[in-house]
This record gives structure tokens, C-alpha cells and sequence, in this order.
DNA sequence: CTAATAGTGTCTATCAGACAATATGGT
DNA sequence: ACCATATTGTCTGATAGACACTATTAG
């Protein structure tokens, strides 16, 4: 039995073969009932990122945003490039180079009908299961020195709220009294002044990020 | 009086336009000098990294170490994929995607005549010089945590030697006493119970990296 | 009362920066 | 003798992990 596939394939100006299309994946993660998820839609029967093609004179940055926005209503969101992924055939349709994107967001900014956050990762297309895992990798190394997690908890929050969402996000789980210690110091948030209840204990301090916009924590050497 | 330039252009199977092809760029530095320099080509008037497109069916990784080769005759070394630049415009051809890495070698391994060493960085083509500060910052931030210099020094060394290296990579000075102290305990290196000279002073204990291929330091949390 | 969250304090081990002092080679 | 490199040691302050203990709220 032969197995027989559509793929597109290009041409330049000089008569050379050139890459079909050029895409963009948007790898957008949540921390959600505990766990880190990914936001994937349906890709006829298995899964994917919900990214697609640049359009000539667009930049990749218009593009991927454009695509998480159509096919997901998440908007507004800071995307970080990760990684291009263009082996000859990760995408069985052609020629066609994935620039993979990151970025954290809030569950409940999922508008759109056709994404779905996963925990477990199901059956993906076109190799996509290889970026995300990139993916969690890259973010996991970030929590602890970049602003990174902020979309992920409310403009004021207490440590303890704030230190689940690390934990989530690095699957272990943290000393509170530690971290309480130590994450006010890496000069990433400040208190607000205010008090705050996060779940049925005493309320706690209610901290702030520094920045809205990506920040490293200062002094790294 | 109106700028003409010819660009390329390339349209796909299904009608729609595509990139008129993909490029891939490695930005191969080395210490020389005391100085952190940049592998360049000549490219017309100006200067640019020794890349080139990559061809159909064939992986990023082989094109940019094929172009690297054939333009500068660097071979064997160790290339990391370093960020993807699609900017419309960036490349006055046309849309053209260039994907780039980044390596460290010795520098008497340049053997063709087209590549050059330099530190200050000179007019570049295609935006070259924005990809090269890119890889400059990279290259900093895994100087202390991974055995990317190990290509920069002899299979054995000193300690000594070693730091001046890294001073070079860094751009500052670093405490002789302090980094005999603490580079070893990063787990990269191991004595080989052999001495070296390096200069006129007291002969030191020489040291291998662990291993040649990448490598990070353990106990990173 | 108990359970959940917040916060302080304490102890120890490790690490980083500054820098003194000594050791071993060349010229 | 003097310079360059190598190495050990010492001090101080910062940091991280483990963990005891107290504080404040809901139910």
C-alpha cells in the first residue's frame, strides 16, 4: 500500500524551489485547577497550536498574533519568540518552516469556541508536541528571574496565591515560609499596602508586579 | 531620484505568494587578542555572516553548517540555533526568512580566504548586525553555567587561561584567586593531574572539560 | 475546636566578593 | 631582583533549605 499525500510546494522568481509558506505557533500556556495547560484547537482529528500562515509583508509578530486572536479571542497577551522548527518533513503538507512563539494567560481570557486547554497533551499535528515541550521547558527556566507569571495571577495578590502558580508551572512544591522569605527580594513585585484573602486563612499582604511589560529580576551576574 | 531594486518573489502550488526562499545565518565568534571577534564575509561593499539559503529537503542545521564551511572552511564545531529573524524588509531581496545560530571556535580554524575576524562589528548586510548583537548576549549569559568555551581553549589548560577566555567573553576582569576557587566546583571541569605553563609565571595544574559535547553544569535549580 | 493561610525567626551550609599571603616559574 | 602566573587562606555578607513557631481568619 503506497500512501499518498498533497503536499504544496513553491517557486521563486529565479526559478528556484522555495519554501511553501511560512508559519507561526503560538504556544500560550495557563495554569488552571493546578496544573500547567496548553491552549491547543482541533485540527481535524488530532490537535494542534493555534497558529498559520505569514502573509508576505507581514512580520511573523503580526501574524502569530493575529492567528492566537482568530482562532482563540486570546488578545492583548506578550509573546516571546522560542524557537524556528523546519526539519524536511515536520509538516506533512510541505515546505514550510514553524516559528514557535510562548506566552502565559489568564484561563479565563479564552473566548473563542475552538481552543481547549490540556494538562496531558493529546495527539498533535505537524510536530507540535515537540515545541511545547520546548515550551514548558523555556518557561520553567524563566519563573524564577522574570516577571513571566504575572498575567497568570490578578493585579494584586497575596505570596501564597502567587507561589501556587510557581508551583504549578515548576511541578514541584515550595517552602511558604521560604518563599515568602525570598521572592520579595528578587525586586520583581512590591506591596501594595493593602491586604488580601486568598482562600479561608488570614488575609495577607497584597503584592504587585514592578512592571507590566517583560522585566528581569536585577542583579544577575 | 528613485532607489530600483530588483527582489525575488516566489508563489506556491496553491496560488498564493511565499517566501522566496529561507535562509540560515551562524554567527561563529572566538577570542583573539584579548577580544571577543565576529566570523564575517565580504558581501559587495559591506560585510556579512558566512549563511546562505537553505535547499529543499535539506534541514536547517545541514545548510548552516554546509555555507559555513564552504565560505569560511570552519568545520566540526558545535552550532545552537540562536532566533529566527523575519522582519519585512530586514533582507532588501525580498521575504526572506533567515533562521540563526551561533558557535564558538578557535580561530586558526578559519582556513578559506573569504572570512575575517573582527571586533568591531562593520557595516553589515541583510540586518546582520542585529542578529550578531543578539548572539553576543546569548553567548554571555552561558559562559558560567555550560562548557560553550571549551572550543576556545587547548584539551588541556590552566585555570588561568581558561579565565582569560571567559574575561574576553564577558568584557570585565575577574578575581585570579576567587575563580581558581570556584570554577571547578561548577562540575564542568576535572584536573588531569598534569602541569601546564601558560606565560611566564608558575606552572598550574591542567584541566580538561568533561565533556566535549554541550553540556550544562548540574544544580541548577 | 480545627483547618487553612500568612508571616517571623533560627540554624546551617554554601557561595560570592575582596583581598592578603605564599609558591614557582621566567628574564 | 622583579615580574607573571598559580594557589591557598581568611573574612564578610548574601542566599537557600529545613523547619519551629506564632498570627489571623473561616467554619
Amino acid at each position: 500500500m503506497v500512501l499518498v499525500r498533497m503536499t504544496i510546494t513553491a517557486e521563486n522568481s529565479e526559478g528556484y524551489a522555495s519554501p511553501a509558506g511560512l508559519v507561526v505557533d503560538p504556544v500560550v500556556m495557563t495554569v488552571k485547577a493546578g496544573e500547567l495547560q496548553v491552549l491547543l484547537i482541533r485540527s481535524g482529528d488530532r490537535h494542534s497550536l493555534p497558529g498559520g500562515f505569514v502573509l508576505p509583508d507581514q512580520s511573523p509578530e503580526e501574524a502569530v498574533y493575529s492567528h492566537l486572536e482568530s482562532k482563540t479571542g486570546v488578545r492583548g497577551i506578550y509573546l516571546e519568540q522560542l524557537k524556528t522548527y523546519a526539519t524536511p518533513g515536520r509538516d506533512e503538507r510541505g515546505w514550510i518552516p514553524s516559528i514557535a512563539y510562548i506566552g502565559l494567560v489568564e484561563s479565563s481570557k479564552l473566548l473563542a469556541g475552538d481552543g481547549e486547554w490540556f494538562s496531558e497533551i493529546p495527539e498533535t499535528a505537524y510536530g507540535h508536541d515537540e515545541i511545547i515541550t520546548d515550551a514548558i521547558e523555556r518557561i520553567r527556566g524563566k519563573v524564577w528571574t522574570s516577571n513571566v507569571v504575572r498575567p497568570l495571577v490578578p493585579e494584586e495578590f497575596t505570596l501564597g496565591e502567587l507561589r501556587r502558580v510557581i508551583e504549578a508551572i515548576v511541578g514541584t512544591e515550595l517552602d511558604p515560609s521560604n518563599f515568602t522569605r525570598d521572592f520579595p527580594n528578587a525586586g520583581l513585585v512590591r506591596k501594595t499596602g493593602n491586604k488580601r484573602r486568598f482562600g479561608n486563612g488570614r488575609p495577607g499582604a497584597a503584592y504587585r508586579f514592578l512592571s507590566a511589560d517583560p522585566m528581569w529580576a536585577p542583579t544577575r551576574r
